[in-house]
DNA sequence: ATCACTTGTGGGAGCGCTCCCACAGTACCT
DNA sequence: AGGTACTGTGGGAGCGCTCCCACAAGTGAT
C-alpha cells in the first residue's frame, strides 16, 4: 500500500482532524463545540474556536449526514399543475416566507416538483432514502397519496391548507371561513341584498370553507341563503365566467358577487361588463387573494388577503419543531397542531 | 416498550454490501452497476439490477457524497430583494424551466435566499463547503461579488442576465436588444411618431440593451433619436408614474410610450389617463414582459414575452453541462457561452 | 482513606459509498 | 511458447464526520 494518498490534495478545506490538531485538542471535543455542546471548559471552545476561524474551518455535510443520519434539509413540495391554480405570487410570497423561517438555522431548502408521474416517483425515492428531515406540502388535494405516504414513512410533514376538518397532519391555514364572512359582511353594509358567490375547487378543502363563510355571513346578517345565488367555479378565468352567466341567468338581480379568487373575480367582470352591468354601480365584486391582478383591475378589486408569507414562516417553524423533537433525546409532544391565521379584507373600487 | 425496539440497523435501508451479498457479486461491481459503468457483463448487470429491485435499494446520498466529493445537488441563488422588481410570474416561470430541466436527471435544487446580509454570508460558507456542484444565479447586479466568488471558487455557475456585453460567466438572457426593436418596431408600424421610452433600471444591462434597441429601431426606421423622449425608471410602477410625468411636461406631442416593464407601463398609464389621453387613441402603449398585469390591464397592454421558463431550462442545461465538464475524465469545452433567446411581442389594445 | 459521582476529554469504530489496484480469465498477437 | 492487451471482477482504503466508551481529574459524602 504505497501510492494512494494523492487524493485527498492537501490545499483542499481543513478537516475536524486538522482543526483538532491546531487547537491542541482531540476531535470529539471539536466536535462537541461545533455542534455547541455544554460539555467542554471555556477555555477549550475559546481555543477550538479560534483555531476554527483561523482555518476557515466548515463543516463537511456530507460527512456529517453521513454519520448522523441526518440531512440537515428539508423540502418544499411542490404539485406544479396545481400551483397554476394559485394566485400568480402565492409561490413567490410563500417562498419567502420559508426563506424568512429557514435563515436563521443551519436547515437548507430543497425544491422538489412533483407534478407528472416520474416526478413524483422520483419524489416516492428521495423520501425512502431519507434525503431530507422533513417535508412541506403545499396545496394537496383530498385524494392525493402523498401526505399518508410520509405518514408511513415517518417523516415529519406540514401541510398548508388541511384535506379536511380532521387532518392528521400538522397543518397551516388561513382562515377562509373568517375571510369569507369579512367579505360578505362588508358588502352587506354596503347596502347589498343579493349577493352571489361562486366558488373555488370544491375538492380543496379551503373551498368548501369559504362557502360555509358566506353562507353563516349570510344568516347572521338576516338573510336567507338561496342556493341559485352559490355557482361552483374552478379559481380559474374560466371558470369565473362560466359561473357569472349562469348567475345572471339564473338571478338577474343579483347586486354583488363575491368570487373564491382574484382570478375568478377578473372572468365574472368581464361578463359583468358584456352584460352592461357597471362595478360597482350595479353590481359590487369581491375577490379573493389580493394579487396584482386585483390592484391592476378596472375598478381596481375588493379583495381578502391571506397572509402567505407568514402561512410560510409559520410552516416552517411548525415542521422544525416537529424535526426536532424526532431526534435523539427530545420528549416528543405529539400535539396535534393545526393553525390558522387570520385574512384581511383589503377595500377597493370594486364595492 | 416492546414493539418499540426498531434501532434502525437490521429493518432499516438496504446497503450496497447487501445488494452485492444479495446478487452474489462484489461491492465494486455493484457499484458500477448503479452508476452506469459499461465495464460490466451482461449477465452480471442483470442480476444486480434483480437484487436491487427485491431489496428497493436506493443509494445513500450522503455516503457517495462524501466518498466521491460531489453532491448531486445545484443551487438556485434568489437576491431576494432584487426579485420584488421583476414581474410577478417571473419567479415561478423560472423554476418550473428549471425543475423541467432538472427532471430528467439525478440532480437536486437547492434554494438558497440571498437577500440579507447574513444569508449572504451563509452563502459564503455554504458555497466555501462546496455544499452544492453548481450554482444559478438570477437577476445579478453590475457591482455584486458574487459571480466573482464563484469563479475565486472555481464552482461551475450560469448566469441569468450576463452583467455586461463581456460577462466571463455563462449566460443565458433574452433578446432585449431585440425584443425593444420589436415594439419601437410594430408602434412605428401603427403610424405613431414620437415614441417615448421609460427604461428599467440602467445597472442592469438587459435595461441598457431595450434602450439600444429602442434607439436602433428609431434609426432604422428613418426617425431622428430625441434624448428628451427618453426618461429613465426602474422597472417599478411608482418610477412609470414619475417618468411618465416628466415626459409629458417635456414633450406633451407624444402618441406612444415604450415602456421597460408591465408594471412601469401601469405607472404610466395612471398618469396618462390623468392627463386625459386616451390608450390608444391618443397615446399607444408597450409594456414589457407580459405579465398578469398586462392581460388585465385596461386596456389590454401589448407587451413584449420573454421566454422565462425556457431561460430556465436552458440555463439548467448549460449548468449541468458544466458540472458534468468537471468531473474526473471530461475534456474541457471551456467555450465561453453566451445564449441569447428571442422574445415575442404579444399584441393587445392599448397599441 | 474509600467510594461514588461529575466534568472534561481523547480517540476507536463505524456510517455507506467511490476509487483504484490487483488479478483471473480470455484473446490475439509475435 | 511467451508476450501484450484487453475485460470483468473483488475488495482494501479512505472520504470527514458523530457516537460513545474509556478514562483522568476533581468534588464531595461516607
Amino acid at each position: 500500500m504505497a501510492s494512494h494518498g494523492v487524493r485527498g490534495r492537501s490545499g483542499g478545506r481543513p478537516t475536524l482532524e486538522e482543526v483538532a490538531a491546531r487547537a491542541g485538542v482531540g476531535r470529539g471535543t471539536v466536535s462537541r463545540v461545533i455542534n455547541g455542546s455544554p460539555r467542554v471548559s471555556e477555555a477549550t471552545r475559546a481555543a477550538v474556536e479560534a483555531a476554527v476561524a483561523e482555518l476557515g474551518y466548515v463543516p463537511n455535510t456530507a460527512a456529517r449526514a453521513l454519520a448522523a443520519n441526518r440531512t440537515d434539509a428539508i423540502a418544499l413540495v411542490v404539485p406544479e399543475p396545481e400551483t397554476r391554480f394559485f394566485t400568480e405570487p402565492y409561490f413567490s410570497d410563500m417562498l419567502r416566507g420559508v426563506g424568512a423561517a429557514l435563515s436563521d438555522t443551519e436547515m437548507q431548502l430543497l425544491l422538489i416538483f412533483a407534478g407528472s408521474d416520474r416526478e413524483r416517483q422520483r419524489l416516492a425515492q428521495y423520501l425512502a432514502a431519507h434525503r431530507v428531515d422533513g417535508v412541506l406540502l403545499v396545496s394537496v388535494h383530498a385524494d392525493d397519496p402523498l401526505p399518508d405516504m410520509l405518514s408511513q414513512l415517518e417523516i415529519p410533514a406540514v401541510i398548508s391548507g388541511p384535506r379536511s376538518a380532521d387532518e392528521t397532519l400538522t397543518s397551516v391555514d388561513s382562515d377562509n371561513y373568517g375571510g369569507a364572512r369579512q367579505a360578505v359582511e362588508h358588502l352587506v353594509s354596503r347596502g347589498r341584498r343579493t349577493i352571489a358567490h361562486i366558488t373555488g375547487r370544491l375538492d380543496v378543502y379551503g373551498a368548501q370553507r369559504r362557502v360555509d363563510g358566506y353562507r353563516e355571513a349570510l344568516r347572521e346578517a338576516g338573510h336567507q341563503v338561496d342556493e341559485l345565488l352559490i355557482e361552483p367555479g374552478d379559481f380559474s378565468e374560466g371558470g369565473g365566467r362560466r359561473a357569472m352567466e349562469a348567475l345572471l341567468e339564473r338571478r338577474p338581480d343579483l347586486d354583488a358577487v363575491f368570487a373564491a379568487s382574484d382570478v375568478t373575480a377578473a372572468g365574472a367582470r368581464q361578463v359583468l361588463r358584456e352584460a352592461g352591468r357597471r362595478i360597482p354601480d350595479d353590481v359590487a365584486l369581491v375577490g379573493y387573494d389580493d394579487s396584482a391582478i386585483a390592484r391592476h383591475m378596472e375598478p381596481p378589486l375588493t379583495s381578502v388577503r391571506q397572509p402567505i408569507e407568514e402561512m410560510g414562516r409559520a410552516m416552517t417553524d411548525l415542521l422544525l419543531r416537529e424535526v426536532a423533537d424526532r431526534r435523539p433525546s427530545a420528549t416528543r409532544e405529539l400535539e396535534r397542531r393545526q393553525m390558522v391565521l387570520a385574512t384581511e379584507l383589503v377595500e377597493r373600487a370594486s364595492s
